[in-house]
DNA sequence: GATCCTCGAGTTCT
DNA sequence: CTCGAGGATC
């Protein structure tokens, strides 16, 4: 190694230790003077000789090279979200599904507090990080590397002699309640627009395409988990997991704690709920894990949502407001919703102006009316509701609501059957709303994905009458669409170039973007899956449909009668002539599918497979993955380490398979007894 | 017939 | 995110 490079690596390691010391341990050792010194001669040093740039170089967190957009990064291990309870009596509920679940009479669990941030993943490859990453929807997220670098308090480099090959670390970036005091003094000092929240500013600041901009937002960042895991041997605990991130120099909730019982996990709750105005960062609750690894794998997952933990949240806060009117809203299967117009209201972090009363039925049970004071809040945080109303304060010209007879939209008659809460437009298709609602579902994401055709442009498109209906996009010319207000030659060409590439599609997307009733993004991979194609689709009875996963009768009468409507059979067929296409599923044949009906639980980590390779060939082969072993599973296939669900399928006499007799069972020709 | 779970549909704001 | 309904299971 020649003198320079041993100077840049004397460097680095040097400002990464003060780094740690100023960031996370918040006790400096050395004046700023010096490490700006110091800074300044790595970045010489790196400017004069490229070739010393390392990927772990502090120099890196003042920001790279701006970018055009974020590149899609799949989550090896999904980032899953948590249940959420709220009363005492859930938490009581969720600690006792946890004592069934495992057989224990008290349960000792890891309690720390909830960042309101946003969950981020830090790939570290032989110590080095390599790859930063939004949670998204948690199978895949952004990948935001350059800008996480520049949060002082993610280290570069994991301060070990011998890093492992792979270590992801999860954790939550956030804003610190003084820095977002300070930020906002600043911008309002240039006179520029204050942020909302914490949470707001933070999330704004990881986006930023030029991360030079996220270098000059003070955001932190705090771990609470760990991902995908090579060569390191984990503690027995969740708890002992978070020592041994803080020894890596990651910065972990000082006010985490390990408690016993449902009676520690409520002390826990009202401890930190006192601690909360004072905590240097926005929590939006606590959460509580069960604290041993070996009980959580045990516990398994329901769906999307690890059985394992919970979010205990602070009551959501509340606001008082007006009721200035209430509107209806046309869905996309015509579902007439009244929404209530608010006097705008700062609750949550944010100002709510709409809030949906869901349906008539609703607004009479909260005797709401026009003109009433209410209290709002947002559900989840999120989604505003009205809490109830302040009937002392209700005005003498308070308006109740009624539902129109007709469409506010096309005129049509308003049907309400009696088992439904809902009322709908009789239009169908004649009802501009209705006709948008499909267009904007038709080019939704996960349909087929049209970007940039939004609410505002398909309102353009559908009142200047250049498009009816979905097959009209394909033949949209470039000229008009260019004269649309707002509308460019640019965007023109980038919204034709967009619908081109729908082109090619997937089956799947293909019949959820048609919008029928009651199918939607599962219920159409299931379809496509099952069928094949789409003329064994339209050709198919209400029979015949009922032999597919999760649709009975009312979902095959659903897809029937969209069929053999005459407008939509135009449709698909002007669709199909306008060249969508997609990539022929396999052939859903008896011999392709030797797991059908079978339902197999994996555990462990196989030697060859990764657990969601197994599963979609499992899938393929028209078998079922379930989450937690019981009698009605066939086989449990058991890799390396393999939990308790190895040791329930002993105890239910369940046939255990290693990989290889999985792959000899996925080749098989006839299905499996 | 009761209960659990999953999926669909509608929704807000930035 | 939440609600409700449809489907599957016990």
């Amino acid at each position: 190694m020649s003198d320079l490079a041993a100077r840049a690596r004397t460097l680095r390691e040097a400002l990464a230790r003060y780094n740690h010391q100023y960031y996370v341990l918040d006790a400096p050792t050395v004046p700023d003077a010096q490490y700006d010194a110091l800074f300044r001669e790595l970045q010489q040093l790196e400017a004069a000789h490229p070739e010393l740039l390392t990927p772990d170089s502090p120099t890196l967190r003042v920001g790279a090279a701006p970018r055009d957009g974020f590149q899609e990064v799949t989550h090896r291990v999904p980032m899953l979200s948590l249940n959420n309870g709220f009363s005492e009596a859930d938490i009581q509920n969720f600690d006792r599904r946890v004592r069934e679940g495992l057989g224990l009479t008290e349960v000792d669990y890891a309690c720390e507090p909830k960042f309101d941030g946003l969950a981020v993943s830090l790939l570290y490859r032989n110590g080095v990080l390599v790859e930063g990453s939004t949670r998204g929807d948690g199978e895949t997220g952004e990948d935001v590397t350059a800008n996480l670098r520049t949060i002082r308090a993610i280290p570069l480099r994991l301060p070990l002699a011998d890093p492992p090959p792979v270590l992801e670390v999860r954790g939550e970036v956030l804003m610190l309640k003084q820095d977002f005091a300070a930020l906002n003094a600043a911008q309002a000092a240039r006179g520029e627009k204050a942020f909302v929240n914490p949470r707001n500013a933070a999330a704004g600041a990881l986006r930023q395409l030029d991360p030079a901009l996220t270098a000059q937002r003070p955001l932190s960042f705090f771990a609470y988990g760990v991902g995908e895991v090579e060569g390191l041997d984990l503690p027995p605990t969740h708890a002992l997991l978070m020592d041994v991130l803080a020894r890596l120099h990651f910065p972990v909730a000082t006010e985490r704690a390990v408690v016993r019982g449902v009676a520690g996990l409520l002390q826990y709750f009202e401890r930190i709920g006192q601690q909360r105005a004072g905590l240097c960062y926005d929590i939006d609750g606590v959460v509580y894990k069960v604290d041993a690894f070996r009980l959580q794998q045990a516990l398994g997952f329901v769906s999307r949502a690890p059985r394992f933990a919970i979010a205990h949240k602070f009551p959501a806060e509340e606001a008082l407001t007006e009721i200035v009117d209430i509107d209806v809203q046309v869905g996309r299967t015509g579902a007439l919703t009244p929404v209530a117009r608010l006097k705008p209201v700062f609750v949550g972090g944010v100002t709510v102006t709409n809030a949906t009363l869901h349906n008539e039925d609703e607004i009479r049970r909260k005797d709401i009316r026009i003109g009433d004071q209410v209290w709002v809040r947002r559900a989840g945080d999120v989604i505003p509701e009205v809490v109830a109303v302040v009937l002392a304060q209700r005005p003498d010209n308070a308006r109740q609501f009624i539902m129109p007879m007709r469409c506010p939209v096309c005129g049509s008659a308003v049907t309400r059957t009696a088992d439904e809460a809902t009322s709908r437009c009789s239009g169908g298709l004649f009802c501009p709303a209705q006709r948008k609602q499909a267009l904007l579902h038709f080019a939704q994401r996960r349909a087929m994905d049209i970007d940039g055709l939004g609410e505002k442009l398909v309102d353009q498109l559908v009142d200047g009458g250049l498009v009816r209906a979905a097959p009209d996009l394909y033949t949209l010319a470039l000229e008009p669409l260019a004269q649309l207000p707002r509308m460019g030659m640019k965007s023109a060409q980038n919204l034709l170039a967009a619908i081109a590439h729908s082109r090619q599609t997937t089956l799947g997307r293909f019949i959820f973007a048609l919008g029928i009733r009651n199918v939607g993004e599962a219920t159409a991979r299931d379809l496509a899956r099952h069928f094949g194609d789409l003329p064994a689709l339209l050709a198919a009875t209400p029979e015949a449909l009922q032999a597919v996963p999760d649709v009975g009768p009312v979902v095959a009468q659903s897809i029937h009668d969209f069929l053999a409507e005459p407008h939509n059979r135009d449709v698909i067929a002007r669709l199909l002539e306008q060249g969508i296409h997609w990539p022929e599923v396999q052939a859903p044949t008896v011999q392709a599918r030797p797991l059908a009906g079978l339902t197999l639980v994996l555990t462990g980590t196989l030697p060859h497979l990764s657990r969601s390779e197994a599963q979609v060939r499992i899938e393929n082969a028209g078998g079922k993955v379930a989450g937690s072993v019981s009698k009605r599973t066939h086989y449990v296939v058991a890799g390396a380490d393999a939990g308790s669900k190895l040791e329930q399928a002993r105890t239910l006499g369940i046939q255990v398979l290693d990989e290889a007799q999985l792959l000899s069972l996925l080749n098989q020709e006839t299905p499996s007894p």
